[in-house]
DNA sequence: CTGAAAGCGCTTACAG
DNA sequence: CTGAAAGCGCTTACAG
């Protein structure tokens, strides 16, 4: 590995007073105003310690009038918290993470804390970076998303600082995970197009350097097994998760001339470009091929046809890991555990006419 | 207004040693390690005065070995600067958004600053949380991607932090502002659809809360007025940006029995949301109906059939806002200025056969 | 070129 | 219940 090159921060004029209007409020003014030690303008705000009717009122009173907002900042340097967690997302831009973002936000926000997101773009050394960028920052928890950084190095980072990982299974002290079992979540969905009366049922897998896609796919080996259907190898076609993947998939299907009346894609995206695929072809979903996805974000319910699809509670993964950073910061042990996978029939997927 | 209740931050235990391992490193340890004083290490780190070369490298050295990452925030207290920009997003899982923010992580990190997401949420309250949340955190500088405040409160909060607002036209020292010029995409999207001979034009409008939304119709107007058509109120339905309302939108179309042969939608969800109500109604996009969206999002390249629509940069409008922000900070005026409208012609639209 | 010192805005033992 | 003091990890005039 190479050690990192120390650079000298990228030197800006130090004091171009980007706009020294509005005169930044101090705890000691609002002290002062009030009449107190600025200990005890520390200790209301932070509901530390007896409070002094009088006082009390006389510093809420101080505090609205010069509308003082207390500096994170320099709070967490000198108490050691920083009211910041920090979220490890592989692309803040992928319709996938934006909802867990959301949930991450909505939970955090009422607890007083703020998230800080940084990308790791599916690259190891991008997340170590990142990483390193939120515990240099002092964030009072780590919130990671997936990511391809060993367990090991996760474990270490939870020495720091507590840490919730989302879609793999580590133990430690300081540190929690939870997983969404994608393997039932395939098994699901290749099970609904059994039940549906298929038999050459295709999957376009999902980029293998994902566990989650190669649990998918597991998944609907399991199903065709416990169908007592054969696992057919050139049924299934490699992927990456992008509706380009999906739609090459399907030439590569069509070119290999072997039947089939159904597809299983490792993920929405995929499933769309799939169709899109077939449109060109002339291939009507679901009358001459069904095809269900995995996800449900948003797209797939306004697909057409709509696509049918294994729910993946991607705001609650969000949601659940916020509360459980909040659950470890306060020293209880989080027990938050994701929802299961389930179906959502739609209309993409139908009985086998013959 | 509700005056600001000022309540204690939910208190944690402050001493549940996070994970007190691997001791923090800091700048003083290195200057012990490497023999000099703090302040030298410090100049080094900032590129800040001369350097005296043994030194220089006795400190590279230390820092090395010891793996130092200095504190933002402690540097940020001292120095005023910490190296971090404030976003304001309306909502950080909007497909829209999420390109724009990744232009703006993708511009600010080789800079060495860290992009902070706030949402607003559509809500004017929220959206003055959020800026106070960042003013007191002491951002470098602020970007605002539209939102409801008023001109003015943005132009105040410009006084204490340099500010770069999207999607609206501003002036004022420490602001800068670009705008995408939505009535010519809107006019561009029409004339589209004029010129393939369709005279019978609906518009799915936009959420008339949002300028933007506005300002595409005004386009369409144009557009129509251009070429002599009557402009027919009878044939705008009104909307918010959703596919849902496109749902809708076609079914009220449909139900008032006014005849059309083309659709301008506001956005691409709103024509996604359009296009499976013509299929719920077995009309053919572009056979019967031809559509036009807007924004150029990934999924209108995917939809079946594929959807013609107005590009909007909206990747580039995060990089050229970063850029903007690091101008005003490093004290030279902004130029940057949006891409011009283009239209993205796929296959959802078709010469009108008669 | 380089130290010693003061200070950024807060919090927290330590004494009353 | 409440001050005075020290300190969080850095930076920056101020002197040499």
């Amino acid at each position: 590995m190479k050690s990192p090159k120390v650079r000298p921060t990228p030197s800006l004029p130090r004091n171009v007073p980007a706009a020294a209007d509005s005169p930044v409020v101090t705890l000691d003014m609002v002290a002062r105003l009030a009449g107190v030690s600025p200990s005890t303008v520390s200790r209301i705000l932070n509901g530390t310690a007896g409070v002094g009717l009088a006082k009390t009122e006389a510093v809420q009173e101080a505090i609205r009038k010069l509308r003082f907002k207390p500096n994170p900042i320099a709070r967490g340097l000198a108490g050691g918290r920083t009211l910041t967690i920090g979220v490890v997302t592989q692309a803040i831009n992928s319709p996938f993470y934006g909802e867990t973002l959301r949930g991450i936000e909505d939970k955090l926000e009422p607890a007083g804390y703020i998230p800080i997101f940084v990308s790791g773009h599916w690259q190891e050394a991008e997340e170590r970076k990142a990483l390193d960028a939120l515990v240099s920052r002092r964030v009072d928890g780590i919130i990671v998303l997936s990511g391809l950084l060993p367990d090991e190095i996760l474990k270490s980072y939870a020495k720091t600082v507590p840490m919730v990982v989302v879609g793999r299974t580590l133990e430690g002290p300081n540190l929690f995970s939870m997983t969404f079992d994608n393997r039932e979540g395939g098994r699901l969905a290749t099970q609904h197009l059994i039940e549906c009366g298929h038999t050459r049922i295709a999957f376009i897998a999902g980029d293998p350097a994902q566990p989650d896609a190669l649990d998918r796919q597991a998944g609907y080996r399991d199903a065709l097994e416990g169908a007592g259907l054969a696992y057919d190898p050139a049924l299934v076609v490699p992927g990456d998760f992008t509706e380009t993947c999906g739609l090459m998939a399907v030439g590569s299907l069509f070119d290999s001339r072997l039947p089939f009346t159904a597809i299983f894609a490792a993920n929405d995206q995929t499933a769309l470009g799939a169709a899109l695929g077939l449109y060109r072809r002339n291939v009507r979903v679901p009358d001459d091929v069904s095809m269900v996805g995995f996800d449900d974000l948003a797209p797939a319910k306004f697909s057409i046809p709509p696509l049918t699809t294994i729910r993946q509670p991607v705001y609650e993964m969000g949601s659940l890991a916020a509360a459980a950073v909040l659950d470890l910061l306060r020293g209880v042990t989080p027990t938050a555990v994701l929802p299961v996978p389930q179906l959502v029939p739609r209309e993409s997927t139908r009985r086998l006419m013959r």
